[in-house]
DNA sequence: TCCATTCAGGACCGAAATTGTACTATTTAG
DNA sequence: CTAAATAGTACAATTTCGGTCCTGAATGGA
């Protein structure tokens, strides 16, 4: 179905609840309450994202995570390549040599430039555009591709 | 990873290989060679790309698969969507209601809209041009996003 | 008519990934 | 020193994926 994992789409909206709180810190069992989601998987996406540098965290009484960036500067891209690692439709478009066909694959370069193509869309989208969350927006989110 | 399936990455291949061999009617055997798959994945590949409507199939002796429309008019979606389902990010990109958390979820309306650029990038793309695979091509593939 | 060829449609199994949870160690404020 | 809270690791259950095989139906030729 070409979907993220769920922990991803956990990721966003934890990320989502972490942006709207403001800078102080948050305990991860403040964004499960928040985000109506278990604490044990709360806090293992916060880790994760820890780990790639997408909040910051503080430990012992009152600690908790912020973002280590305004939420401007945080992109989808930034949150599933945090989670699933690095964005590729292909194996081999994200690791060249591991298919074995490479040499007589004519199709190669094309997925390389479709991944591409959804790594640009994923990175158009920022926290802030997910936390402005309108019902309906007039300029709406830059997510077009280049008609042709 | 955020990847499609190896069977849908087999189904590109053996469908450009399809559309290189022109309009003649090509049996799963000689597919499978060209492609340098097992016969099985093949035949399985074919007959999910034939109940989509995307292949049409001939029975018995000398009989085989060719492409149901010109390569101009089957897009790298069409593929996609016939080996796995609708392209939806999210489980509620596809399917409303699924989740119990849409109440309350702020997110939901962007993961849609990120879901159909996504489509967009894939509709972009038809057989042809997985056909053309230029080692390098000036114009390229219509694949860039609208910048912002 | 009979037979070899080739697709149609399931059924099946092993491997791998995903999900969700749990446990222990470490850090920090008071 | 103690309670709060994250870090790191491990694990079982579930689901999905990848690959194979088997039986049935259609087609063309001997």
């Amino acid at each position: 179905m070409l979907r993220v994992s769920k922990l991803t789409d956990y990721a966003t909206v934890v990320m989502t609840c972490l942006a709207m709180t403001g800078a102080e810190v948050t305990s991860a069992q403040q964004l499960a309450d928040a985000a109506r989601l278990e604490l044990p998987t709360v806090s293992k996406l916060l880790k994760q994202l820890a780990h790639a540098g997408l909040v910051t965290s503080r430990r012992g009484v009152n600690g908790g995570y912020c973002l280590a960036r305004p939420a401007e500067a945080i992109s989808v891209a930034d949150i599933v390549t945090a989670m699933e690692g690095p964005i590729g439709m292909t194996e081999c478009s994200a690791h060249a040599g591991a298919c074995g066909h490479e040499p007589h694959c004519g199709v190669r370069v094309n997925w390389q430039r479709i991944s591409q193509a959804i790594r640009s869309a994923l990175q158009g989208v920022s926290l802030a555009d997910m936390v402005a969350t309108p019902p309906r927006r007039p300029a709406g989110i830059p997510l077009r591709v280049a008609s042709h």
